[in-house]
DNA sequence: CTGAAAGCGCTTACAG
DNA sequence: CTGAAAGCGCTTACAG
């Protein structure tokens, strides 16, 4: 390991000063050609890669991105949406030269803290929001701190377009949730229940409220709504209570895959037969859904496209100061055989 | 925002020099208790942070950590180990000052194109080598670039308290195979199979040795084995192939959960009654284990304690230049009703 | 025990 | 079009 070429090697080999070099290199004007191509192939030649931590210092930028996550790791190992969320952002930020810091902290209390100490440290040029909430205290917070963001979806409030919101690249759900509750009634199911997570969560409400509004356009009751954590463990819970009403659903729609799948599970435990007793839809379509026996009816979204997107518009807000949002391909539903005909 | 103090800022305020300040603030002889104390106050006073980057210029250390996960979204998706890992590699990173920096990439080829380009960023002072591989590049491609590493298992070859080897945090995955298999040697079992991960993944190969072993010390055969690429996907066809066999297995034993959740499905879908027709066991004792129906009995490893304990030990050998390996408790087989006695 | 200074490796006005 | 210099905010020998 021979020592690192700095800048000034680059310099003294070129003959120019190091102030050239960096012109040179950040491709700014005020280099002749001739010059530029000279000092380019003696940056080659010397495998001259600049030094991140002196850039830093100078220009003031970590050249990386936060990612924190508030989420039990139970939770989160079960969830495919992280990893290929993050597999996405990776494949735009690898060929920029920007780094992936990720945190994940076990509540929303260590959250805030995270996300200080990142500014504090310029750990992070800007960071992603994920999981948007009700009255989501990181907006304000980020806002205060002064670090830029992008946000998954649009926060309560924000208008399309606003000029002092934080860019929301949106992939709208509704269309998958609507679809699969549409599908249902289709099929001639009556009682549909809806198995969602945390209330304080933005898609949670925002899904459940399509959903109400595709059943009670067709005359039902909207009525049996049960909210969760995200856990297979109460996806299995809310299923039991729902099977125990006196006049239980015969379809139910969850708000993740791992609850349908644990619904399946306790369907069977019961020795229900599928869907012939019980209709069952998932949600994120992962790649278990369609293993399962029965395989799963679920809606898909694309959370690698969204990583890309997200990341493409954290870069252009970073560098240009502004970024618009972004619109993706709306979530479908994927049916399988966990949906059918309600029993005459 | 005001402008964040500096290390000037405390030492004009304080009376004294920057490098008196420097000293004090990390805890270096030669500073008088006083004097120390007066500082102290002052910085907090003035809620001073050291600027990240510029101790990292000074001092050549980034204060971070890599993880660079070669594998394909969908699979690391299916998979709990990484979350879980993740959280507890920062249960101990967040108090230290560090962060974590990863990497998602599709294959082993652009995986030492970001371990060369995290080096030559300093990006990172030391890295997490997870999924160990036959005959690993990693090893020397670390070792020639001079980063600290932590291996999560002991590589090939490498004896316990080799001097110049990277240390090893290991969890001994063998005692859980084995359990698995004796377990259902005892219900009788004549016949199990063997659904692995790729081959070129150490523990793989270790855990089918472990697998086999316990076999043939029963007087059985194990010539029933599958490799897969982890997907639920080659679960489901492995297990396919193997209940087409004239003489099918009457136990399987799989590599991870969504394998063993997906042969399941291949199972119920046959119509197959379990575990009478057929035992199955998964690995890594996933969330959803105990609710997919029959519950599955799957080896359970601790991810969350195995990040943890790389964490400190990636910490110790940064700062300072040597850490011992670390043994942590055996995987253990959790017994669910997805196995049990060979029908008669 | 304390101070003044050099150095880490860049970027960026400022002169010429 | 090019050079010399200051500055980013730390750490660390070196003197006293």
């Amino acid at each position: 390991m021979k020592r690192k070429a700095t800048i000034n090697d680059v310099a003294k080999a070129a003959g120019v000063s190091k102030g050239l070099v960096s012109f040179a290199l950040n491709d700014r004007p005020g280099v002749s050609p001739e010059t530029r191509d000279r000092i380019l192939t003696v940056a080659r030649d010397l495998d001259y890669r600049p030094s991140l931590s002196a850039r830093s210092l100078s220009t003031r930028t970590s050249y990386a991105f936060g990612l924190v996550i508030a989420r039990d790791p139970e939770i989160l190992g079960a969830d495919p949406f992280f990893p290929s969320f993050i597999a996405g952002v990776e494949r735009v930020l690898l060929h920029e030269g920007r780094a992936l810091v990720l945190s994940v902290v076990a509540d929303e209390q260590h959250e805030a803290t995270v996300y200080r100490t990142l500014t504090a440290d310029a750990r992070v040029d800007g960071v992603f929001i994920t999981d948007l909430r009700h009255d989501d205290s990181r907006i304000p917070l980020l806002r205060e701190l002064g670090m830029p963001a992008v946000t998954l979806g649009r926060p309560e409030g924000a208008q399309h377009g606003d000029a002092d919101a934080f860019p929301a690249v949106c992939l709208d759900d509704t269309p998958g949730i609507v679809a699969a509750a549409q599908h249902l009634i289709d099929l001639g199911h009556r009682r549909i229940a809806h198995v969602i997570g945390p209330r304080r969560m933005l898609h949670a409400t925002r899904r459940n409220g399509a959903f109400a509004a595709t059943l009670e356009a067709a005359g039902l009751p909207a009525d049996l709504v049960i909210e969760t954590d995200f856990t297979a463990a109460q996806g299995a819970s809310a299923t039991e209570a729902l099977l125990d009403l006196a006049d239980p659903p015969t379809a139910i729609v969850y708000g993740n895959d791992p609850m349908a799948i644990a619904g399946i599970g306790v369907a069977h435990e019961r020795g229900l037969n599928l869907p012939g007793d019980l209709s069952i839809t998932g949600f994120d379509d992962s790649e278990l859904a369609r293993y399962v026996y029965p395989a799963l009816t679920s809606v898909r979204t694309d959370p690698l496209a969204w990583g890309e997107a997200a990341a493409r518009t954290l870069l252009r807000l970073t560098t240009t100061g502004v970024a618009d949002d972004v619109d993706l391909e709306p979530a479908r539903v994927i049916t399988r055989s966990s949906t059918g005909p309600v029993r005459a």
